[in-house]
DNA sequence: TAATTTTATTAGTCTTGACTAATTTTTTAA
DNA sequence: TTAAAAAATTAGTCAAGACTAATAAAATTA
C-alpha cells in the first residue's frame, strides 16, 4: 500500500484508542507513562510510538508536554471506538455472548478494516445508540449520543429509564437479570425507594411491580 | 502467553491455510516456491517460516522433499477455513455484501481468535453447509460435506440442483441473478438444453420456465 | 552423462514494535 | 532553593517476518 495511506497498524490504533479514553475523549493532554501503564508497555516504547504518530499527524506531542489527539487522530479514534462498540452489541445480541465476554473479542474485531463494514454492521444491528456497557456508540460521522448513564438506585421516583448495561458482570447477577426478563433496552419505571434498606420498587416493561435490593439497583446501569 | 500455547500468528495461519489449499486439502506435498507464489512472498522467507512450522510440529518438511500438514496442522488449517467460510456467509447474508467482496474481509476475520466464536457464528447462521462460493464449510470437528460442485450447464436434463456460488462476480452478472431471484440455496431444475447454442431452459424455485444462455449457465455453480 | 536451467537453501539485512539500561528533565519535598 | 524522587527520553538490543544476493542442489535437456 502507498506510504501516504490512511490505514493504521493494530498497534497504532490501540495507541489512538487509549489516548482517546485516557484523555477525556481525547481532548486533554496525557503523559507517556499513563499510556504505558494502560497498554502494559514500557514508557520507552511509548515514546517511540508517539514520535511515529506525530509524523503521521495523528497526535500533538511536545517533549514533556503531554499528548493529545489531532482532529485527524480523533476521527480515527472515534472510528475504532465505534467499531469496538458495534461488535460488542453484535456479540451480545446475535451470538449470545455474555456482558463480560464481549470486550475481549471486540478488542480484536475493532481492527478489521473495510470501508463498508462498520456502517453495514450498524444497519444490521438497527443503529444501536449504546453498547452493552451503556457507553454511547459514535455515529458514522463521529457524533455520539449524550451520556446520562447512571445507576438504577439514583433514578428519581416515578421516572422511567432504559437499561444500558451492568456494573457487576457475575453470572449470578446476569442470571437474575435473565429471570427478571431484563436486558439491554428494557424499560424500567422506578415506582418508589424504600428508605429502610434502599430497596427499590420497579415495574419492568410496564408489567407488575417487583422489588429489588439496593445492591441490585446499584449494579444496573440505566439512562433516561 | 505461554510459549507452548496453541495459538498461531496471522502469518503462520496464512501459511497453514495455503499449504492446505495448494496441497489437495493438505494431503499432498507441495514446494516452497508454490507457497511463495501463492502468498506473493519470497521463497527464502517461505523456507524460514517452514522451519518454524516444523518446530511447532504443524507441518512435515524435509529439505527439497516438499511440505505437507501434520494432523495437528491439518486441524488448525481446517479451523481457519471454517472461520473464513462462516464469515463469508455472514457478510453475504447478514451484511448485504456481494459475492466478490466477502473474500477480502473474511481474510481478516478468519484470524479472530476466541474459543466460542466460530461455533456461535455457525449456530447464528443456521449451520450452513456451503459458503458463497459453493465450497463446503468444515464442521466444528473438521468434517466437510462432500463436494459435487459443478456448473449449471453440466447438470443433466430433468435434474434439480441448488445454487452454491458463482464463477463470474461481475456486477452485471450479479444484478441479473438478482433480477431472476436467484441466490444461494435457490433450487433450479434443468428442463432441457438447446443443442443449437447451449442455452438452457430452467425453472427457478419450481416456477415458470426461463431460458438462460450458455454463458450464464457456465458461470453459475450448483450442486445436487 | 554433462551442461543448463530451475528450485531450494543459506547468509546477511531491514522494519516494526517491543525491550533494558543509562541519562536527562521535571516535579516534589525537605 | 536544593536534594531526592519520579517521569521522560535516548541509545542500543531483540524477535518476527519480510527482503536480496549468493550458493547449493535438483531437474531437465541436449
Amino acid at each position: 500500500m502507498h506510504p501516504s495511506s490512511h490505514s493504521q497498524t493494530n498497534s497504532e490504533e490501540n495507541y489512538l484508542k487509549i489516548i482517546y479514553h485516557l484523555g477525556n475523549e481525547g481532548k486533554t493532554k496525557i503523559s507517556p507513562t499513563a499510556i504505558a501503564e494502560a497498554l502494559n508497555n514500557n514508557p520507552a516504547s511509548v515514546v517511540d510510538m508517539l514520535k511515529k504518530l506525530v509524523d503521521k499527524k495523528l497526535i500533538q506531542y511536545e517533549k514533556s508536554k503531554g499528548v493529545k489527539l489531532t482532529a485527524k487522530g480523533m476521527k480515527i479514534a472515534l472510528l475504532i471506538v465505534r467499531r469496538h462498540r458495534l461488535w460488542e452489541v453484535f456479540l451480545l445480541e446475535k451470538l449470545e455472548y455474555s456482558w463480560d465476554e464481549v470486550h475481549e473479542v471486540a478488542e480484536q474485531l475493532e481492527h478489521i478494516h473495510h470501508p463498508l463494514l462498520a456502517d453495514r454492521l450498524d444497519k444490521f444491528l438497527g443503529f444501536p445508540q449504546y453498547d452493552p456497557h451503556g457507553d454511547p456508540i459514535p455515529s458514522a460521522s463521529g457524533e455520539m449520543a449524550d451520556i446520562h448513564k447512571t445507576i438504577l438506585s439514583e433514578v428519581a421516583d416515578g421516572k422511567t429509564c432504559q437499561v444500558v448495561g451492568v456494573k457487576d458482570t457475575s453470572s449470578s447477577f446476569l442470571q437474575y437479570l435473565k429471570k427478571l426478563d431484563i436486558g439491554i433496552g428494557t424499560k424500567i419505571t422506578l415506582v418508589e425507594k424504600i428508605p429502610f434498606d434502599g430497596s427499590v420498587v420497579i415495574t419492568i416493561k410496564n408489567g407488575a411491580k417487583t422489588t429489588v435490593s439496593k445492591i441490585f439497583a446499584d449494579n444496573l446501569l440505566v439512562h433516561d
